[in-house]
DNA sequence: GACTGGTGTTACCGCAAGTAACATGCACGT
DNA sequence: ACGTGCATGTTACTTGCGGTAACACCAGTC
């Protein structure tokens, strides 16, 4: 009856949704995370209503902005896990995809690590837990799947990866962050202490002389 | 001339002081990181001006009440650091220490976690990096010097002292942070997972059977 | 008794999220 | 041609929060 139209309607809906998109993320590579609806709108030509009509509300702009990049960010992470090389090799392939893509544009990572800040005014019960960026969660589970898929860990191995995923989504995501700010050495040679870090040296290392050790 | 009647002042402003801390910590506890200036002065009997006389803006109450929570909980850490047990054993109880803490109190730990958000109104330099909260920064700081003071790493110990530090704390946030919301296991064994990542077990796992391994 | 300094108040500003109500253009069925 | 839907767009508003200005009270001091 109206399937052609109603595909018409949505196509030309979904059309302006990706140019919204394309507004908001210029805005919020401009602005960072505190980008304004207001800036956003006015970026896209148009003003705050047709934002909310499109997205619902702040939260889901962001979680669709967040979306795109996530995607993009996960792709990436993906090829350099499935690179033809040895483990050490892709695991530092890895950590470097993911370091060159938070140097590269530093205000999207930024706006993709913070949760929903502002709860609704209404939120009165607070979710416990959560408060990680849907990013940091994807990561952790991806990372956690591909580590059980392709690694023998006997009894209990499932739990093991998905620890080890998160764990590792994270050790990566603050060293990452630290190295962003402060800048102490460069990329490789961060990729190279923090697999060297996974490789066991902590526990290998000796104690310091006159120390109790670690 | 006026010393003691400066240090009676100064004396009845830091207990209010303290006052304040103690009703913003209450409000905190009950209603999350987004306890509003007023929610807070209204627990403490007040009103909002005093607050901001006594501590500047939103940011210098939290940075005030996260550095009670940071201080205590990095007693605790290092209390864990410094048992007379073998690193191994340290190390796990450093991490169950962490874990426990945030377990006990998510609210607060939820609190501490988020930067000051919303930027002035004023901010146009965004700083990248530091997007971190202070104690994901100040943890990974200590643990740095622990690790730099008791273990030899050899030539550029340091560097990768610090990188660690980071990275470890990272990870035992992520991984906190998701077990957290899912608990999908007792906290013992997400302690023991952990400490085997860090003891080397990624590395030293066997790959899949007809898989390429990780 | 006037002066000072800290504590407290009410009433306001500015700004951003989110909403209502109204206007406009375009395809339809009759 | 003409009203009917419907998406798109607008202006103008409410609400709530961070932050501030201006004024009131109540010690102790010269």
């Amino acid at each position: 009856m109206d399937t052609t139209q109603r595909t018409d309607q949505q196509r030309s809906a979904d059309r302006r949704r990706r140019e919204l998109l394309e507004a908001a993320d210029r805005v919020v590579l401009r602005d960072g995370p505190q980008a304004s609806m207001n800036a956003i709108a006015a970026e896209a030509g148009i003003t705050k209503p047709i934002l909310y009509r499109h997205f619902g509300d702040k939260g889901g702009l962001y979680a669709a902005l967040a979306k795109r990049h996530t995607d993009a960010l996960l792709d990436s992470l993906r090829a350099a896990l499935d690179a033809p090389a040895d483990r050490r090799e892709r695991v530092e392939a890895t950590l470097d995809t993911y370091l060159a893509a938070i140097e590269a544009r530093p205000q999207v990572y930024r706006f993709l690590m913070h949760p929903a800040e502002g709860s609704q005014p209404g939120d009165q019960g607070f979710d416990v837990g959560k408060h990680s960026a849907p990013l940091l969660r994807r990561m952790g589970e991806e990372l956690a799947q591909v580590i059980e898929e392709r690694l023998d860990l006997g009894p209990g191995g499932q739990q093991l990866a998905r620890v080890w995923g998160h764990g590792i989504v994270g050790m990566m995501h603050a060293a990452g962050d630290w190295w962003l700010g402060e800048r102490p050495c460069s990329r490789a040679e961060l990729v190279r202490s923090l697999a060297d870090l996974l490789w066991g040296r902590l526990a290998a290392a000796g104690d310091r002389v006159g120390g109790p050790g670690f």
